[in-house]
DNA sequence: ATAATACTAGACCGGTCGGTCAAGTCAAGT
DNA sequence: ACTTGACTTGACCGACCGGTCTAGTATTAT
């Protein structure tokens, strides 16, 4: 569906399938060459746009991170909402991701952070370092809420921040779970729990 | 440290090697010479107890496994522990598990299960099943755990097969959080909240 | 002693990997 | 008209991939 609108310029064509083809299989799995042909780009405009295999991966996740800040993660952290209602919001959208994606692809591809973060942690630490700045920014969408939860009263005090990483490991542990089993409903049955999570301040 | 030890047959040590690094690094990164070279085994031997790779790493999987539920899952759900602190044995027994790996390798491994999982999930359905299966043995400690802390009136009713496999996720989570952060400290400092999951019995 | 079997050795295979490069095409700037 | 520089083309590179194969060496059974 990326090569029937060729009227996007190169790179972001580049760019949107690789994109897409390592979320739904793995960094490794994906050659160079299989990039070029799913994008309609020879190998040379390939270089021209990305010094490497790894620099593209890195622009990867800049690009879905971007999405993600502003696309479903702004929506279900809407801050007209209730707190605790933009956590249910969040299950929700990552549920419904999750099934969009597994129509296309026949799998579950689970989260592409997650993913790489797995499978490149222990090679490159740089690219570690900047999977982990996104689950930062991710983290600290659930802090807000849960601050303003605790302030409004809805919550009792806790840990905020302590709780909002609990939380996001929660979210990645579920999708994990849901691609092992190849059944994105693991999300809808579990998510809800995450409202559940707490860690107590430390006095 | 397992080149050390020369006399234990060939084929475990291609296992263990091979488990070893799948672990430190991942599936696809790790190839066949290196683990015959870090085994001290030729090509051919490799060939003579392995089919294949995809089998090396089925009979990887089905090892680790075995040194799981018989190794520190077996004591930190040791039945004459009262439930909860079951919960804890099994945090303390996962940070103490990725300080030891981290002090090998230098950087936090992971889960192998978990590692493999999201690697290999949208690539070999068969292998997926195999890893399904180990999560759903390890959901299965949980849940027990729960039930008996249930029966005892420790903690209230609830969906206790829900409540373990959402811990589970957690705990996949957790590692998955640490391991981006590469400091182990993080299975310590969220791991407790563990006990605040909770999923009510639908009716 | 001999035959059969289990295992080891390592050269070799086609294919693919990430990456390079020389030779272009083409549109804008002067 | 001509130059410049952005972009494209596709052949090509050495390295390495998983896997095969033949020749050999131990070990064991007879």
């Amino acid at each position: 569906m990326l090569n029937m609108t060729p009227d996007i310029d190169t790179r972001t064509r580049i760019l949107l399938t690789a994109r897409e083809m390592f979320h739904g299989r793995s960094y490794a799995d994906v050659g160079i060459q299989e990039i070029c042909d799913a994008a309609k780009v020879q190998k040379g405009s390939f270089y021209h746009f990305f010094p490497s295999k790894r620099e593209l991966a890195m622009a990867v996740i800049d690009n879905m991170a971007e999405d993600w800040a502003y696309g479903f993660v702004a929506e279900a952290f809407d801050p007209d909402l209730p707190p605790v209602v933009r956590l249910d919001y969040m299950i929700d959208a990552a549920y419904y991701w999750q099934v969009a994606a597994s129509d296309m692809e026949g799998r579950m591809p689970g989260c592409l952070f997650g993913n790489l973060a797995l499978e490149m942690s222990t090679r490159d630490d740089v690219m570690r370092a900047k999977l982990n700045a996104v689950f930062n920014k991710a983290m600290d969408k659930f802090r807000v809420t849960l601050d303003e939860a605790v302030q409004n009263g809805t919550l009792a005090a806790m840990d905020t921040e302590a709780t909002a990483t609990a939380m996001l490991a929660y979210l990645e542990g579920i999708i994990l779970l849901a691609k092992t089993r190849n059944d994105p409903k693991v999300i809808l049955h579990l998510g809800p729990a995450i409202k559940t999570l707490r860690i107590e301040l430390s006095h």
